[in-house]
DNA sequence: ATTTACTATCGGAAATAGTGATAGATTATT
DNA sequence: AATAATCTATCACTATTTCCGATAGTAAAT
């Protein structure tokens, strides 16, 4: 019955239009080629080349075969590339949650990267509210969190610091605070402001409440949405007021009392005392350069 | 070296829990599959089994690489499908040209029926304007052709009369049009009419032109996009106002002149003389049905 | 404790893949 | 037109691999 070594004669024939070439491209001899495309050929019951000319061509029929012997021969590479990646320790799967307001543009270039050096180890990237997510690794729901630092470290955590996120306050183009040059507390007093909250216990205390009013919702894409949306004002990570992430157009506002832009803590987290293969540690290294400096 | 029987082994062991019944599946002595299985981990350096239990379990490595030997397997039964195929003289490849007027919801069923019942005949599907789509036929850049009759046969092509397409005159629901319960021909005048027209050479003659003023697109989504905005009126086909092919809401116009809604004749082409295969001409028996009793 | 059902291993048989030599065919060169 | 070069097909033979049956050892069920 035909085999692996029949679909690669068959295909690198097919390429090299000669089986003579064939028998070397693989070491053979060309006696070897000749019989394993006619017993290939007999076992499918199919003419592939056509011999009339010097150069075997292939036929109609044969071009249809040759495609699928190349995919078949595409995935025994791949397979190939499966048991190298085993023997180099890679994980089948890599699993990342990432706040959503950390979802920053560099974090694209990593993964390309990633799916370049690693191509067959499986990646789940998961957003979600930082609260939620120490508690993703602590259950080992997730390898590495991206989040918001808290105050109080985690002893069964390894924490890394890798920067702050600047954050705008920001509202709706026609919001009533649009109107005033710089925002003192006190103007903040009567409207509404959007928070995050998790999905489980209380908000991060990373934003404080500053109105009386409040909204809450879990993720940074519902809050710019309800925000250019005239619902009131939240703060924001500074990349959706700058490009094109937010649902609609957001205008900063101007606080006296933020001399700077605001910038929590960002962190990486990941379970102590548990191994991480080559892609995880990688995926680790990487994502400490995720908040340019 | 590795072969697909190894595979096909390892996927059934796996399957079965036993390389004894492994065995009993592929017909072989049960020492074939121990020696087999063997083997492939030897060639892959990858311990595939866990045999401290009864039942025979993958590891971990030994699941990884089993998810690539199933879909190598699968593979090679699609090239043993193409073999089928072939044998049964069954097409790589089927073209069908439709006019866009025609993309009925009953083509996506008979599409779907093609795909269980030729699954490794490949298919494309064009669209084109009813007078482009002769010339495609003609110059053998499509096998069946779906489009409007037009009055002189070809006697290069084969026709076949398949029914009526009812049409529709539509105007958007803020016309001026809209106003009138039942519309003369004289109020047509001073409005625009929206027209098809082909690629190449004039617009089909199925239309006439009723209004003075005239634009003109070459597909009808196009047609009612422009109707909707409010650009004029035109001639759609019925299920356009049905359902929500449209790109926005139509509003029908009854004409004093049309008793009945305005129905040109379709038909299916495709070249004399020219024998297609079990594909082509499966669909082109399912198209005759195409235009519901 | 005993039976049952399984896997690993071994030697020999069968099947398959591979080689080298040769003959015939096609294209290129002289 | 003749010749040389390069290709494929075929054959007899060898090497390798695949497979089987028998046997021994092991984990689960009775």
């Amino acid at each position: 019955m035909y085999s692996l070594e029949h679909f690669r004669m068959l295909v690198v024939a097919a390429d090299t239009g000669s089986f003579s070439a064939c028998a070397r491209a693989l070491g053979k001899a060309q006696s070897t080629i000749s019989q394993g495309i006619a017993a290939l050929e007999d076992d499918l019951n199919v003419v592939l080349f056509d011999r009339s000319t010097r150069k075997p061509t292939p036929t109609a029929d044969g071009a249809r075969i040759l495609e699928f012997a190349r995919s078949i021969l595409l995935q025994v590479d791949d397979l190939e590339a499966a048991t190298d990646a085993i023997h180099k320790g890679e994980e089948a799967l890599v699993r990342v949650v990432i706040d959503d307001a950390l979802a920053l543009p560099k974090i694209d270039e990593i993964l390309l990267s990633f799916e370049s050096g690693f191509p067959t180890t499986g990646l789940e990237v998961i957003t979600a509210a930082s609260p939620d997510i120490r508690r993703m690794i602590k259950t080992s729901r997730a390898d590495i969190g991206v989040m918001f630092a808290e105050i109080e470290l985690d002893n069964a955590l390894e924490h890394c610091f890798i920067g702050n996120l600047p954050f705008h306050a920001v509202c709706s183009e026609h919001h009533p605070l649009t109107k005033l040059k710089r925002v003192q507390m006190s103007d903040l007093l009567p409207h509404r402001q959007i928070l995050l909250r998790g999905e489980v216990g209380a908000g991060l205390d990373l934003f404080p409440k500053m109105s009386t009013l409040a909204w809450y919702a879990n993720d940074f894409f519902m809050i710019s949405h309800l925000v250019s949306a005239g619902f009131g004002w939240a703060y924001v990570p500074a990349h959706f007021t700058e490009s094109h992430m937010a649902p609609g157009p957001l205008r900063r506002l101007d606080f006296s009392f933020d001399h700077k832009p605001w910038s929590p803590p960002v962190e990486l987290i990941k379970l102590k005392h548990t191994p991480m293969g080559p892609a995880a540690s990688w995926l680790y290294e990487q994502l400490k350069s995720l908040i340019a400096p």
